[in-house]
DNA sequence: CATTAAATACCTTATTTGGGGGGATGGAAA
DNA sequence: TTTCCATCCCCCCAAATAAGGTATTTAATG
């Protein structure tokens, strides 16, 4: 906490909370509200100026929404870490904020501490999350244990959706093509489908795949 | 940090590094050290008995990998969260452990603090991970902002890496057959491919969709 | 040891898809 | 004004796909 001097920015409709955050930040050595503004509109015009290294984004906004907003926020200061600060814990928000180029993912229940720690974080490459957020960020890697499928099948139907032919397969995996066929035909039964793309769509919304 | 009670089990190779946790763990109110095992196959005998809430895991372990062997201990230990604890930080191993079921990830820098807390955010339904980690989890995420494709494009692209047919991306986006037909030309032109697979691979490995 | 499940391989047939070639148009953006 | 984007149209043909059925070998489990 010694010589660190991070210029944050703020974009937040309600004032209470706003103001909530100015003066947490504003009274820590190192830390420094550089601009505070309600929308993206509003931020826009001015937040180049303000040079953050960090900005605290809101995702419901007036006007442009916090998520839609994070790419045009990095266009007009490209250096700068994203921290969206919200009460919305949905997971496609939540991945659509970081697609969108967000560092971090904060819900608004984050003690003081944690926020300017997060802050801290995010300036230095890391990549702070709310405990349940970072859970939900890792589910998403997780495959369900209860598929039907084999591992050799689910082995297949990961190289299908990958958009190689069937010969391609059998080739890389060293097998007839068709046993690839054979195990194509068991995929579909299993699953109850009769094409690749539904196959596909099947097995990643249910992370057979 | 009151009446919590976690029982921990421990699987490291390194003796000193064991010993260290132990000592670290141990001595720590709450948390009690109920399993230390220098492998899984050493762990796989005895671990259920030892009824573990958390259990920090080594990557590089004698016999099967650290990695390889989430699944396994989850299904000895279904309730168990098992957190990855290593020197590694690279992307795939990463990939994979979350994958394979991890609920966090730490680099063996972690301060010990940081590591009680890890258990207890582990145990309480969060994800832990060391700030680098949770970064490049994060980087995972989002998109190349320099992608060649049109907005257009990339839609489409990302339609084919569904597994649809063209046909069906056409009626899905109300446009013509033969539109879709040119932006795929268009696509493979650009990318310099003559296939869908390579398409599909190019522009994940380079995170235009 | 018997049974089952998984992975392997073979056959046929009809249809769809994919990739490559050409060119055209209207509108928006630069 | 000229370029870029999205849209649409024509041609060709080899390759891939889906669906039907059958069969063998190995590994695991009871």
């Amino acid at each position: 906490m010694q010589d660190l001097n991070i210029n944050i920015c703020l974009v937040e409709d309600d004032e209470t909370i706003r103001e909530g955050y100015e003066y947490l930040i504003g009274n820590n050595e190192g830390y420094k509200i550089t601009g505070s503004f309600t929308s993206y509109e509003d931020a826009a015009k001015k937040i180049a100026k303000c040079d953050p290294d960090v900005i605290l984004l809101d995702v419901e906004l007036p006007g442009i929404s916090g998520i839609d907003a994070i790419p045009k926020l990095k266009k007009l200061v490209p250096d700068a870490h994203v921290i969206i600060l919200t009460v919305y814990e949905q997971e496609l928000l939540i991945f659509r904020a970081l697609a969108n180029g967000a560092s971090g993912y904060l819900t608004k229940d984050t003690p003081p501490k944690k926020i300017l720690a997060s802050i801290k974080e995010a300036m230095e490459g890391g990549g702070p999350m709310s405990s349940n957020i970072a859970r939900m960020v890792i589910q998403s890697f997780q495959r369900s244990e209860e598929s039907p499928l084999t591992p050799r099948e689910t082995e297949i139907l990961e190289q299908i959706a990958t958009g190689k032919s069937r010969k391609r397969i059998a080739e890389e995996l060293f097998i007839d093509l068709e046993t690839v066929k054979s195990h194509i035909k068991n995929i579909y039964s299993k699953l109850n489908v009769h094409s690749k793309a539904d196959a596909i769509k099947l097995a990643k919304d249910n992370k057979f795949i």
